[in-house]
DNA sequence: GAAGATTGAATGTTCAATCTTT
DNA sequence: AAAGATTGAACATTCAATCTTC
């Protein structure tokens, strides 16, 4: 079966057969289904009333374990977005009563964020949903195929430099 | 080697060990490759004092073929964006003078949107620049694993429902 | 009345500048 | 002087409402 890149890669191949454009057939699949897959996240959290920004910085909160809090930049690391876009997220979370803000005392540079007692049953009240969900978003895939999938994602992942320290 | 979002699974893992993330591994690989790329893909086209919004849209134009023309809501499906973002962009491109605006004669209702000249000469001196550096993006990853990995991507593609209707 | 594009309001993001702490 | 977070301005996107054409 075709999808869209296929059709844009015949129409690139009849007006210019001088390029070889293989490599929008994965750049450009990987944007087109991280915008189909986000949609359908999204669908989820507008179900329950919660924005996928909300989930997401109160998620990274909570796997990060007791006591569930995290520096400003580790937020802005794990969220890929500006550090004037994490202030502005956890204000709102703050003002919601989400999330609550202090100095590190260890370098009072640092800000930390912590998840409040609402904050925490919030995002335990939502994560298996939103597992599931995503399940569901995927369950129309060979499930053999899923595992190779992700192999090579993250082989992409680690040649474009997000390489994960381990542990030492 | 390990990627981020490997770590991410480990947490959740400590965290909730009674939910199977591996959905994550999946739909969390695609967003967070899908924002590295385009950080790659925008630095090309800064360094050509372009948006990369620009250039989706004038390359959707000039891949269209002569006389280099489509639909306003051509543009919105092909960009995965709301009527309202196409109307804006087209507007700024017309401003510049890279595309036309004009009624479809065939129906009102429609709007065609063409390159113009200049248009057609900006797109024609970008292209093989972009999808070398979008070569260049994937050249860490082993030749063979891109075409599995773009197989891949098709076929989650068409599960998500973004399949192509083959010319009759 | 529905389809297709545009408008204005509301929202969220980045960029550059600023402030505090180291 | 550099690191880290915040602020305000500029900009882009969506949503809902509107206008025109079918």
């Amino acid at each position: 079966m075709r999808d869209t890149v296929d059709e844009l890669l015949d129409e690139w191949r009849q007006q210019r057969p001088d390029l070889d454009c293989s490599p929008m057939g994965v750049i450009g699949r990987i944007s087109r289904a991280s915008r189909l897959l986000e949609q359908g996240v999204n669908a989820y959290f507008a179900q329950h009333g919660v924005e996928s920004w909300e989930f997401d910085v109160l998620a990274t909160l909570r796997r990060s374990g007791k006591p569930y809090q995290r520096t400003m930049g580790e937020l802005v690391a794990a969220a890929m977005i500006s550090s004037a876009a994490a202030t502005n997220r956890v204000d709102r979370l703050v003002a919601k009563g989400l999330v609550d803000r202090e100095a590190d005392p260890d370098n009072r540079r640092r800000v930390l964020v912590r998840l409040t007692p609402a904050g925490l049953r919030l995002v335990n009240r939502l994560v298996a949903g939103h597992v599931d969900n995503e399940r569901h978003l995927l369950a129309q895939m060979p499930p053999r195929q899923l595992p190779e999938l992700a192999n090579l994602l993250r082989a992409l992942l680690v040649s474009l430099g997000d390489a994960q320290r381990r542990p030492t």
